[in-house]
Formats: C-alpha cells, structure tokens, sequence
DNA sequence: AACGGACTCAACCGCATATTG
DNA sequence: CCAATATGCGGTTGAGTCCGT
C-alpha cells in the first residue's frame, strides 16, 4: 500500500496561504494511518470546522479541503462502512427518482452514509446497468424498469429474508429507516416505509426532481409475503409482463441470510430487463 | 504463474454558494 | 457593497484489487 507513489506538488489554489516555500509544499494521494491520527487528535480536541487553517495548525501538508473530504468520508464517528444493504439500495433507488443527483440530500437520508459511497454506488452499479441495457441512465425505459421491475424486486427480497432471518442487523436497519422516516416526514419528504409489515414505495415522479408529477404507482409487500402492485401511469409496464415475473428462481438464489449478496443486478434480472425494454418499445 | 481488462472506491478537481472582513 | 476566503457539492480520475483467460 505504501508503495504507491504519493505526489508532492506546490498548490497555489484552494486559498490556502502559508507562510514559506516550505509550507506550500501539499501532499496529495492517500492518507497514511500517521496522517490520520494527527487528524483525528486534532478534530477531538479543536472539533470540526476552519479546515484551511486546522490543516496548517495540525502540521498537516493536504489542503484543507481534503483534511475535510478525509474525515466527513472516512475518520468521522459513525461512518457506516461495507456492503449497501438491500433497503439502503431500495432507499437510494426511491430517493434518486424523487431528487435525481443530489448525493449529499440523499445520504443524509441513510445514517453513517456518505454521499460520496452512493454516488460511487449509483455510477458502479446502476449507471453500468443502464449501458448494459444499452440505454441512458436518465431515460424513461430505464428509469421506469428500475420502478417496476428494480424495486418491487428488492421489496421482495427484503421480504423474503426478514421471514428467513430475524438477525439483529436487520431489525437495526429497520430502526434506522423508521427514524430515517420521522426525519423526513418533518422534512416533507415521503420516503419508503419499513415500519410495519408492508413497504410502501408511495408517488414516484417519473421525472427527474419533484415536480413532473406523471407517474404515481404503490408497491406493497404484503404481511404474508406476496406482492400488490398498483400502477396509475397508463402504458407503464403492463399486467401481463408483471405476471411473467418467476418468482420462483428468485428464491432459489437467495443466500442463506438473505444478505450476504446484496447485489441485484444479476444477469437474470438483466435478461429480463431487456426483454422488458424490448418489449415496451 | 502471468497477463490484461473490469471493477471499486478514495481522493482530487472545478464550480457554486456562503461567510467574513 | 465588494473582494477574499472558506465550505460544500457533484463530476471525474486513477491506483489497487479482482477475476477470467
């Protein structure tokens, strides 16, 4: 790890002002654990904040900018590290079609979260999805695939392992996107539910921010496990190919605890994807 | 084992906005 | 009010790792 190279540039930009030739010499590249210590002291002591001059205070060489970058997304308490579970990716899907890329909004909705890991969520999985489906990430095929076919899959299999496992993790998450829910109700936000037995995914814009209204559709996963979908978009994914859905295989490769493979984009799910996008144009 | 392409994610960059003097 | 500086955000990059051949 230490072998990669670590640049040493002047930096005149960034505003930040030192004294000599010396001091202006900025580190740039990853941190080391030594780096990350002095921060760390540093910010428990002086608290957060005055980056430009904290950076300088602390004997750092990195800008203040990136002492920040440093630790709101990786020093900082309770920065939630590892695998996006299945409703984080369920919330990111839904928050993403009502406020499009406003990463830093969205993650505030999902607690130890940064805005950087689901942007870099959002380009690694779902935009590459999109080219593999061979259409844009912000059209209305993709958008309305991830709607009705995406979530109300992810529904189910949060559905499936919270009946299969009654882990601890899981009731956490729940606890989470219970407050993270009160949170956005006092925000007018209307985020998905996972408060009682059924989750609700409610008005979804079919455009990209809030006020293209066109689409309203509700996915409810029932108390006994089975699946009710209304759709108020005509011409949106239609009865017969929602019925051609196998949830059957689906099943079949779940991991045990139902989170050991978060990740749905699998070439099953793609195929038929692609046979929905066929389809419908 | 070696190679190369694909993938991930930490970190940087540029710009917009907020704050300060 | 204005300029300088600080902060925050979204887009992009590239080093390290993974994985198939």
């Amino acid at each position: 790890m230490e072998t990669m190279s670590v640049q040493f540039m002047r930096c005149l930009s960034d505003s930040d002002s030192y004294g000599s030739e010396e001091e202006m010499a900025i580190k740039k590249g990853p941190w080391t654990e030594e780096e990350d210590s002095v921060l760390i002291n540093y910010v428990n002591v002086h608290g957060e904040g005055h980056w430009n001059s904290l950076a300088r205070s602390a004997g750092l060489k990195r800008t203040g900018k990136s002492c920040r970058l440093r630790w709101l997304n990786y020093l900082r308490p309770n920065v939630r590290r590892g695998n996006i579970t299945l409703q984080e990716q369920l919330l990111i899907l839904d928050l993403h079609s009502r406020w499009g890329n406003r990463w830093a909004k969205i993650a505030e909705q999902l607690p130890g979260r940064t805005d950087n890991e689901i942007k870099n969520y959002w380009r690694t999985r779902v935009v590459k999805q999109a080219k593999q489906l061979k259409c844009d990430v912000n059209s209305k095929q993709f958008r309305d695939a991830v709607r009705f076919v995406w979530m109300p899959r992810l529904m189910e299999r949060i559905q499936a392992a919270s009946s299969s496992s009654s882990s601890s993790s899981y009731a956490h998450d729940k606890t989470n996107l219970c407050n993270t829910k009160a949170q956005n109700e006092s925000s007018g936000a209307k985020p998905i539910t996972f408060c009682d037995n059924s989750v609700v995914v409610s008005s979804y814009s079919s455009g990209v921010g809030l006020s293209d209204t066109s689409t309203t559709s509700s996915c409810n996963l029932m108390g006994d496990g089975s699946l009710s979908m209304d759709c108020a978009e005509k011409g949106s994914m239609s009865s017969t190919l929602w019925q051609q859905w196998d949830y059957s295989d689906l099943q079949a490769s779940e991991p045990a605890n139902g989170f050991g493979d978060a990740d749905l984009w699998t070439d099953e799910n793609i195929s038929f994807l692609q046979q929905y996008l066929a389809h419908d144009f």
